[in-house]
DNA sequence: AGATAGCCTTGATCGGGATCAATACAGCCC
DNA sequence: GGGCTGTATTGATCCCGATCAAGGCTATCT
């Protein structure tokens, strides 16, 4: 294994659970399916589960007094949730496409963790990779301009899809939920990926699907900051 | 233990290490000082070590092309910090007052984790725990007005002061870092500070200490999200 | 197919924060 | 104390994104 503290990190590799951990986990775990639009938990109720996605697409956010509901992060295959704060949910989470996922007692994954350092290690790379997820969002909201931030976003999406140099990137949410997320209106996002498409930088095929037309101009524009 | 992954979470308790694992650690830690400004490690060098600090104040950013400094995150007392990704550092890390940390060689710290579950988790506790902050920076970043982030921001200082109903806020950052924190021009919040004052919520005491003035209102801007 | 509801796009206006610029203040060294 | 440097405040202007307000598109159900 390597030596570095908490597991690599190319953002796949890392939150892998060796097939040993995952049989192990599985005994304690019960597979379960929802449908697209279903809660899986509400901020504030009991934690006694944590989650690990099988696929499909959850987002995790806030509802905060004021109505708004900013997305804390979309969760994909094999990402783990369920964070919790004093035995509470810190925050909703909710099926955005049908979703497997297992769950997972919380006590009895606390005590198979502290009988088991390799999986407690693994649970930690998991949530490293969790935390650097949520430091590349803070990066991204520091942007200012609509542009950048949607096609940064756009840009990490891209990962998530199958590889290949100019693959179909898939946008698995509304343009609500993505502004949500992006700290934008869903106005300014629908007007920015307008600017990307009549720019020619990206061609949709259909609302939820894009294309990366201009390599180039893509890449200049994510990563210009 | 209590069943909860990942730690207890009130923001203080779910970080500090047992007496046990404390001196563990200490037996292949090294203490080092560093002095105000000085830098701990830079983005994108061998991510040897991990970090817990001491005493003192570490701001922890990253250097973007454009000259921008977005902060990740302030670290304090207790915290740990020294994130990797493929074995570099993700970001750098700079004392903004003296400050006294632990040096833990990284792969002797993987080895010891494999072999302690118990130190396993109280890790995982810790990074869990760095987790909900970067959550809750999120969330404040979802603010668009500059007078609430810097108010939440206040807010989430006072944490760190000496509890007390009306006690010292201590500002220990340039309001330049704060503002790369904030997501705003210094200027911005500047002037938010100002308002704050002028409208007798807030008082200095010199530019680097606040004490809150008026409570009710100085909670209800903070938290009317 | 037609109807309906939800989602998305486009348009017009307004306001708050970024930016540029100048001044004030604090800490520090001699 | 007197200069000096970096930091902080205050002011003026401009621009981009939020907001308000109509339509347009798609999917689903009957």
């Amino acid at each position: 294994m390597r030596a570095n503290p908490f597991g690599p990190g190319p953002a796949d590799a890392a939150n892998l659970l060796a097939p040993r951990h995952r049989s192990q986990i599985a005994s304690i775990a019960a597979s379960l399916q929802f449908p697209r639009g279903r809660f899986i938990y509400r901020e504030g109720s009991d934690a006694d589960s944590v989650f690990i996605l099988a696929n499909g697409v959850v987002k995790s956010f806030r509802d905060l007094p004021s109505g708004k509901r900013p997305v804390m992060t979309f969760l994909f295959a094999d990402d783990m949730f369920g964070l919790a704060q004093n035995g509470r949910y810190m925050n909703s989470t909710q099926a955005i496409t049908p979703v497997t996922l297992y769950s997972i007692d919380a006590a009895a994954l606390a005590d198979m963790l502290r009988r088991d350092a390799e999986l407690a290690v693994q649970i930690l790379c998991k949530v490293t990779h969790e935390l650097r997820s949520a430091l590349r969002h803070a990066v991204l909201l520091t942007r200012r301009d609509a542009l950048g931030r949607v096609t940064m976003f756009l840009s990490m999406l891209e990962q998530y899809s199958q590889p290949g140099p100019n693959s179909l990137i898939q946008l698995p949410m509304s343009r609500s939920d993505a502004a949500n997320y992006l700290g934008l209106s869903l106005e300014a996002v629908s007007r920015a990926m307008s600017r990307l498409e009549r720019s020619e930088v990206i061609a949709f095929e259909g609302r939820r699907n894009v294309r990366v037309v201009d390599r180039m101009r893509f890449d200049k524009i994510a990563t210009a900051l």
